[in-house]
DNA sequence: CTTTTAGTGCAACTCGATTGCAAAGATTAT
DNA sequence: ATAATCTTTGCAATCGAGTTGCACTAAAAG
């Protein structure tokens, strides 16, 4: 597990004090996290500066995105060694009832064959319904 | 192909001039269309108007919307004998350079075997890149 | 025909996302 | 060390897709 100066670091972001604690929150949950999730978890720090800062870490490869139909947009941080290329697509799962989202690094996604002269750049590939904690 | 009175009828939802004129709206259209597509097409029916009948279409499973990342949720008619269940997934291809999307009938979506316990309901499959024509 | 239910149009509103701008902080040049 | 320059941050305002209340109209039921 790396810190979030090596991850900076690595991914060629200068780091700074928004920047860490923004990094450290999404690190310490295990859930891909809102921006209002990160603004009410960080009280001081200004929503449009964690704004910026999502931005920032996406362009760079920090975190990625995930479209799970809430309406939020949710940012999970990116493997390590990911490059946001279609070799690090995985699987999201979102769960209807308790509206959580996570990577499910696990689950192999399979090659896709797209019509020719398609090209993949990458995917937002979402899978919905129970998780275990709400299927009982 | 069936008509808009033929689809409507079997998913019983009532005909009515406005729903009439989005499914066609829908059905003569390759790619997926969001409400602002519609309501520009469509100049003399309301939004809000427009607006509840794809809720009503969906509810109804005359359509299906997709989360393409595009900021606009887009809509596509179902296939026919679709119910909206796992087994009715499919790929949905957004272009990042025209921003169109449609789906993928074609490609076979693999069985995706989620952790133990969790069950799967729906999902939301959009994949990348660049169409044909895009492509060049 | 009268009553009831469903659909439509308009305007207002919600809320996540985004931006302009000035102050603060960090970096580079003198 | 100081000044000039670039970057980051906070605040307030704005945007825009989506959604809702309400009155009016149309359709269905009695
Ligand atoms: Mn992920
Ligand atoms: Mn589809
Ligand atoms: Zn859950
Ligand atoms: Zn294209």
């Amino acid at each position: 597990m790396q810190t979030e100066e090596e991850i900076l670091k690595i991914k060629k972001v200068k780091n700074t004090a928004v920047r860490t604690v923004v990094l450290r929150h999404l690190l310490s949950h295990e859930k891909a996290q809102s921006l209002k999730d990160i603004e009410n978890a960080l009280a001081y720090t200004d929503r449009s500066s964690i704004f910026r800062t999502l931005k920032t870490f996406e362009e760079n490869k920090v975190i990625h995105s995930i479209e799970d139909g809430s309406g939020m947009t949710k940012y999970a941080v990116c493997a390590e060694g990911c490059n946001c290329d279609p070799i690090d697509l995985h699987y999201h799962f979102y769960c209807t009832n308790c509206d959580k989202t996570f990577c499910l690094f696990d689950i192999p996604i399979p090659n896709i064959q797209l019509p020719k002269n398609f090209k993949l750049q990458q995917a937002n590939m979402v899978v919905k319904g129970l998780c275990d904690n709400c299927n009982r």
